[in-house]
DNA sequence: ATAGTAGCTTTGTATCACAAAGTACTTTTT
DNA sequence: AAAAAGTACTTTGTGATACAAAGCTACTAT
């Protein structure tokens, strides 16, 4: 049986449009970082994060593996040195996010 | 060895004030939904955040054991109805959070 | 008597998050 | 030269989370 009432006011439906990457409190915090940025190291995101090695790594791949970040490896002096960037797609779903999150809030406020 | 720097500045510090209870979509949904309609019932609030029996009982009750979500049950006629409501606690605890979510929007737009 | 409604609970599974330990290679210290 | 430490992981193991599906209880409607 079919409800009687209309497609539903009042429901939050651009819930579906929140991104299941940035729903992590990691990777909101990584993608935060890195669309200001341009880029940041492994050692700086380590430390602003408050991650482990393993965390780090293991978040990093998720959003390489959605091409929302990029990584560059180089040296520093004959250190090594991995660079994490975000991707121009990264940018955009962020972005989105941040708007579907902003009309949630506004929704609220009204 | 401590860092030369002073504590970190383009750190999202306050990511830390994100509430865990209101990362999960599904939580986050049924928030938006109970502070601004004061009460919903078993029915409307699956139908509208489209879930399982299962699923929202067991969300629901993590919002319960955080005091952020009160039930009341009754009988409508002769049917038994399950009315939920968000709590001042929950509504506070839910408005701190989107309040922290705009902190982060603003900062990513300045 | 049978089926249906309302609201769960239980069970099982797949995914996630995370720390800790291990790895490979290099550099620095002793 | 040997030992320690840095860099960036990968692997392993564990506990938490999310979810669907099925089962269950106590009705009510036919």
């Amino acid at each position: 049986m079919v409800s009687l009432f209309m497609s539903n006011t009042n429901v939050p439906n651009f819930l579906d449009d929140l991104n299941k990457a940035f729903e992590s409190r990691v990777r909101l915090g990584m993608m935060s970082l890195l669309v200001v940025e341009e880029a940041l190291d492994f050692a700086r995101l380590k430390d602003s994060l408050q991650l482990s090695d393993g965390n780090l790594a293991s978040h990093m791949q998720a959003l390489e593996k959605l091409g929302y970040v990029e990584v560059r490896k180089q040296f520093i002096g004959r250190k090594p040195n991995t660079q994490y960037a975000a991707t121009e797609l990264g940018r955009k779903a962020f972005a989105a996010h941040l708007v579907t999150l902003e009309k949630l809030i506004k929704q609220m406020q009204s």
